[in-house]
DNA sequence: GATGAATGAGATTTCATTCAT
DNA sequence: AATGAATGAAATCTCATTCAT
């Protein structure tokens, strides 16, 4: 029976993401997702207190998910480079697992309910890659002279905006292109800030 | 009369991104802008189609003048490196002059008057640097096996991250910081993207 | 099984006068008499066939009590004000023995499903009184140039009142005031009605 | 301007008086009073807040327009006999006035608002009334073994009550009936606490 | 140009009731 | 008997937009 329950609840999630993803947060009506779950529209209200909180679902689960991978990624000490490499070949590959999810994610983060809240969820990952490439500035891997934060952020926007582009159909996106995608921005990230970046000044 | 008029247009179109800044686009009511610009709700009508088309007009006006700006530093014809240290001051840069402006950007950006939009839009910024970025690329400034709408897309994700940061309070951003921002984004990108970026392969 | 069966229904029923008393009808949701009775919601329908079913069923079991009494006291043949007395006594007298009935009642009464039945199940009581004050007049007891029915009514409706008051914390109910309460209503009612009220014209 | 603007609201309250006699307050549609009113139901919203503030106003008004002639009342200085009758004139005379309005108050008294709330709004009814009855135990009107206080609540209560009989239609209600009902429950109330009601006790 | 009363489509949410288990 | 997931009717309220003045 709870194994019914929560079998129910997933299907609504997935149903609620499929059609975030079709028509963004506003225009989708309760009615919609629960059409696309194949149930009443008051259902979704014994699994959920509204329809925000059905986004406030999604968000919470992915970004839980994100800080548990940084963090397992982080706890194998493995070399800036690579450690980066791996949550970037995590982060960009979603966009194959689970496109939809990264519609909704890409369309809606500017209004994670009520967007303070965003800052609140992402703490943990954005702090757990500010630990590696803080680590990475003090093994030498990468110059000194930058705030962990600041690569961070540029780091993590890159990769979002090339999510972006491919919501947006902008880029291509065949797994070979992914995988491109991920080396490139490691490559660039970790090419751009070695200590000395002999190239760089040409 | 035109000059009253402009001056109205221009009032409430000010009003709508203080306001659009402070609550978002959904969560701001055609009174609150006519509120705020002190003049009557209905008055918005002579001046505007609808509420979507206020923010429509603020995004137009703001990817023109972007676009009119990377036409004319790619027509310098300076070396890459300095034709995007070009463009990041002038637009991270915007920051300090009309922060509203950046907020409202960064929360409805996914939600231009429905989204596909953006593209078109935003099309002319991304052209005239991918096209900057080929040349570098052409002129030996740049490593060649890198696609340059890919980077174009890399390098505008990691200045809008950083927008971003700073609109949630999570970066510092003072007139150095801004300064230090765009030093640091210009030199990884460029860097990292080096024709032998030697220290990247560690 | 029908032991058990009652108990059921009892509990209930005591938990829905406990629920109404604390919210009023409307606002109490099936739910919570479920909860309050510590049972399931669907249970309550084994035994209802509608939440209005059971304020129902509450209203009808006191009037039908009530009835009996005003009918068991008119069967005494004492003197009016004794009657009166009596009934006075047992009618406000509830309130110490079950306040959240009386909430209810006060609280429900002028929509005792819709409105109308209302009358149906209280006229036993009210013709019963009528009754004893007619022939209180027959007896010379009380004047005779009143509606029976009119003085009912006033009489039904100071007592009403007076639970009311209680209900609304607006007069003191110790057991003592109770008592008082009903001495003043009955001599009021029968002292203003008395054949000759010498002192009451002054 | 603001002509029109309070002729709508009146409008509004004159439909909702009508709606809510004729269905009960919780029966009644927003959509019903705008059709009584021949408006769109959203106008409603622009003159209150809510179909609850509605009723709210309703009573809040009956209940100012009370206080304020028990107090011009209670100025007079008139015997205590004049002054309560003077205030069952109006109150019940009211009857035949506004039936519409009483059928209202008579039907939502126990849910004005929560309750609680129509303690505050009547206080200053009752106070008025029972400083009149409290000057006319000083003057040797009436008894002084009785609180006014409580002799306040059964007066109001006796009249409440003919007014619901009327509205339940139980009792006759014509000119002549309204007027003799006025003088019963005076001479009731007066002649039951005549200081010496020697009748009372015969 | 300017106002703000009026409109009405539309969406969320509640909750009594049903019913398979 | 008992449970609680599932249903879906119903109703409030919001607010963009129109338009008479």
């Amino acid at each position: 029976m709870s194994e019914r329950s929560s079998d129910r609840r997933r299907d609504l999630l997935r149903a609620a993401i499929r059609v975030f993803a079709r028509k963004g947060f506003h225009a989708s009506r309760v009615g919609d997702i629960a059409e696309e779950a194949g149930v009443a529209h008051g259902l979704l209200y014994h699994y959920f207190r509204s329809k925000e909180e059905v986004l406030e679902t999604i968000f919470k689960a992915t970004w839980s998910n994100l800080v548990q991978e940084a963090e397992r990624i982080e706890a194998t000490g493995d070399p800036v480079r690579a450690q980066l490499h791996a949550f970037a070949s995590m982060y960009l590959g979603s966009w194959r697992d689970d496109p939809d999810l990264d519609r909704v994610l890409v369309r809606e983060i500017a209004r994670s309910p009520e967007v303070g809240r965003r800052v609140e969820q992402s703490r943990g990952v954005f702090d757990a890659l500010a630990r590696m490439i803080a680590r990475g500035q003090h093994e030498g891997e990468l110059r000194t002279d930058v705030e962990p934060k600041f690569v961070t952020w540029m780091f993590y926007g890159a990769m979002e905006e090339i999510l972006t582009a491919w919501v947006l159909g902008q880029l291509p996106d065949g797994p070979d292109d992914v995988a491109r995608a991920v080396d490139t921005v490691v490559d660039t990230v970790c090419g751009g800030l070695a200590p000395r970046a002999v190239g760089a000044r040409g």
